[in-house]
DNA sequence: CTGTTAGCGCGTTCAG
DNA sequence: CTGAACGCGCTAACAG
């Protein structure tokens, strides 16, 4: 058995392939100290000298050395992430919050971890628990969700919980943060009667956050002296695309749908150009969300822009106060709605 | 020094409100058994009484436990997790191969961890270092990626690495699934040469993918005695859509755009918007992918199938193959690409 | 400033 | 079948 080489190394590196990584004592040892200080040195303690310090990273860095998160989640009883609770990652919306509380959670040191319930559904166990077996520090719920009792358990359990973009569950203790939809849906609303519009209809969605849109457009409509027509719509492009169309291949057709978010007007669209309308010509559509979906040119839908990076940010902030302070619980911060005005809405042909 | 011992109870329960969730201990605790039966029963083993395992369970749930996720990784030395490398959540492609890639692996008791490099580049720390610190199992590439270094030492410091789409890096012995990208470029370049296209304009990718499609538009073009005319036009709609508005403005232009990607062509297709041209009486496009978003009925984009799904099952199978036994590395799957004929293609108008 | 000692919660021996 | 003991890699509380 002679050895390739006598080579006067720890006993770690010279086995075959699978070398396990290297652990902060072996970094400890290679810089001649001990484990603690080696700790503390690499997260940048100040009280630790200069002379100490260099070397230690010197001997982390030739050993190609990476702290251990589990380990260290372990021993801190907290792991830095956060769980983000979508239930479809398909829709662009929850993708777009995603990016404005990513940066929100860097700046505290934290991380996002996905999980979307429509996967964790098939799974069996809810996506809430998935998370809590993690020990997500906090979670944060984006959009409606049907994950209504474990998200209850968690939250009397001690994890913070963070509504982005929904108010429910509405019994647990947790900051809200959303935009202002039913001025969004006034909004909205204004613009067809301003376009000059009599036969609108609302596509309604789950929740509270559908609740408010459709008392928006019910208000608005009412006051220009018109029936409040609302049919459910869905959330999803099919559901929308069900409603859509259901409604357009009746002789007293809208001319004008305002549609409960982008998904669902998406649906309306197809539904509109399967029986061959012309959008706007024919009717027109107005979303909410103001997605990148949205924006594409051959799409160019008009929508309610919510704001979604700042609510996506103001959940993150919130989600780090409720973790390292006790501040907050059942706080609600609420981001102003907009019109994005593209080309599927115009005049109304009478 | 009044030591704290004073307390006659369990100090676990009698606390405020933030109750740390119960552990193994307490649930064997409650049930009268060790702890070490307690895991075995909760795990199933064959070897633990019926009788046993039912008190076991039962006080399992009544003290609503939960295994800790990060203390089992710590003790296994493996998390049962593997990272998912995406570069950009906004790709709807990527969505798709993580509906079948999670499928997959949750056979094998495993769950994907998202890191997209887009989010973590603003970080500063590369996404594959974040997966490494979380001692992933095994790290899935989803499509090109720039984070060549880090992945390359990942793959020779022990973790699996699987690509899924992509050829890149190639010098570490992955197992790579993807789908015939060659033969998916001559279906699409025949389609339009069926329409009596003479011009046509290939929007080339990165990486071999790119390459191979290329290469399959190159080899038909040239045996119908057309030039090879490729353009750079890179895999996101605004480098799509600039690269087409290019050749769009042109006198010259091309009857038929064969992009790289549905996010490019669709960015060609706002080009050929903003400049008054007609989809596809004036110029057809085709796209790469088959994402749910060609599908959108305003879009209705003609695109090769490359069987996105089945691509992440098997990335996911391989995975599971890496982790468990020690089979595998550098093998290649390839799936079959279609064409999937929707509304963005038509005859040349000569 | 440093090093030593305990756990964090779980899986796994290994004796009883 | 049981229960005690150890270790995973790290942080935190103490002593020196």
């Amino acid at each position: 058995m002679s050895a390739p080489y006598a080579e006067p190394m720890d006993h770690r590196e010279d086995r075959a392939r699978p070398p396990s990584p290297p652990t902060l004592r072996d970094v400890a040892e290679r810089a001649g100290v001990s484990k603690s200080l080696a700790s503390l040195a690499l997260r940048g303690d100040p009280g630790v000298g200069e002379a100490r310090r260099a070397s230690v990273r010197q001997a982390a860095e030739d050993l190609g050395y990476r702290p251990n998160r589990v380990a260290r989640a372990l021993a801190e009883t907290r792991s830095g992430t956060v769980g983000v609770l979508l239930n479809d990652l398909r829709n662009p919306w929850f993708v777009d919050l995603l990016a404005g509380l990513t940066a929100a959670l860097d700046g505290g040191g934290l991380a996002p971890v996905l999980a979307d319930s429509f996967t964790a559904r098939r799974i069996g166990r809810s996506a809430v628990d998935q998370l809590l077996a993690q020990r997500v520090d906090a979670i944060v719920v984006v959009g409606t969700t049907e994950d209504d009792a474990p998200l209850r358990e968690a939250a009397t359990s001690g994890c913070p919980v963070l509504l982005a973009g929904t108010y429910e569950p509405g019994d647990l203790d947790a900051d809200v943060v959303v935009n202002d939809d039913r001025h969004g849906a006034v909004l909205a609303t204004r613009h067809l009667l301003d376009l000059g519009h009599r036969r609108i209809v609302h596509l309604t969605g789950p929740g509270e956050v559908g609740r408010l849109r459709a008392e928006g457009f019910r208000a608005t409509a009412e006051a220009a002296g018109l029936p409040a027509w609302t049919v459910a719509g869905g959330m999803s492009e099919e559901s929308g695309y069900a409603a859509a169309r259901r409604l357009l291949e009746d002789k007293a057709r809208p001319s004008a749908v305002f549609a409960y978010n982008d998904l669902a007007a998406i649906g309306a669209l197809s539904a509109a150009h399967d029986l061959g309308l012309e959008v706007p010509r024919d009717v027109s559509v107005v979303g909410y969300d103001n997605t990148h979906i949205a924006a594409i040119r051959p799409v160019s839908l008009t929508s309610v822009d919510n704001g979604t990076f700042a609510i996506g940010v103001q959940s993150g902030r919130f989600a780090i106060e409720r973790i390292s302070g006790r501040i907050g619980g059942a706080r609600v911060h609420r981001v102003a709605a907009s019109l994005e005005v593209r080309r599927t809405t115009g005049p109304a042909l009478l």
